[in-house]
DNA sequence: AACTCGGGGCA
DNA sequence: TGCCCAGAGTT
């Protein structure tokens, strides 16, 4: 029976191994940018977002520009990403609030962040870790899976987990853990089960875990 | 904490 | 078809 910490440890070694080296899925640096990728990202896939935005930022960058566009075009433009009705709408009424609210700019306070229309907990960390370096460890439902798969939580929730990871991460590995979390689960250990042939942690999983999980059938 | 919303892509 | 995808708002 390993201990929470050390299975941390574990992890962390794996995790390096598999992925030395981790560029941001969504490379966009600028606040506002990303901000809107992050939008799009929600139920859909980051190549389909990254397909989406060069489009969306050829005819709006900024706030302004973005109001001026349209709800309607911006729905056009976001088409191929899903629940386009409701991202549309989100997306100018988080330009609108912006211009109102803080001139514009996107704010850097996680508080600021939370309070705008359309974001959310996970989009404001994403964003303050992404966009302005500051220490936040994004959790979403598939880090929250692989943690408890992995015996990192025992919670039952996202926030929860959020606490259990950056309490066995230090605060300057969050972001580069929370990159590879989502790379592996992608690759490795998803929502439609774990690949045990490949995954080394899952295949001998750690002590203490139920039952096998499915895996994914070739 | 649980429930609702709800669309494109892929097997 | 059924299932999955870098969630947010409301109650």
């Amino acid at each position: 029976m390993s201990t929470r910490r050390e299975r941390a440890i574990i992890a962390g070694r794996m995790l390096d191994e598999a992925f030395p080296e981790v560029g941001l899925p969504l490379d966009f640096r600028d606040p506002y940018s990303l901000l809107i990728a992050t939008v799009l990202s929600a139920q859909c896939t980051d190549t389909r977002v990254n397909k989406v935005m060069p489009g969306v930022l050829c005819e709006a960058s900024t706030p302004a520009q973005m109001v001026r566009l349209g709800e309607d075009r911006i729905r056009e433009l976001i088409r191929t990403c899903g629940l386009a009705n409701r991202k549309a709408r989100s997306i100018h009424r988080l330009s609108q609030t912006l211009l109102k609210r803080h001139g514009g700019e996107v704010p850097r306070t996680f508080e600021a962040l939370e309070a705008l229309p359309g974001i959310g907990h996970k989009s404001a960390s994403v964003v303050m870790a992404m966009a302005f370096g500051e220490p936040a460890f994004p959790v979403d439902t598939h880090i929250h899976r692989l943690a408890q798969r992995w015996g990192l939580t025992d919670g039952r929730s996202v926030e929860q987990t959020e606490k259990d990871l950056k309490n066995l991460f230090p605060r300057e590995e969050w972001l580069r853990r929370h990159l590879q979390l989502i790379y592996y689960g992608r690759a490795y250990c998803s929502a439609r089960g774990c690949d045990g042939r490949t995954c080394p942690i899952c295949r001998s999983c750690f002590p203490g875990r139920k039952k096998p999980f499915r895996a994914r059938k070739a």
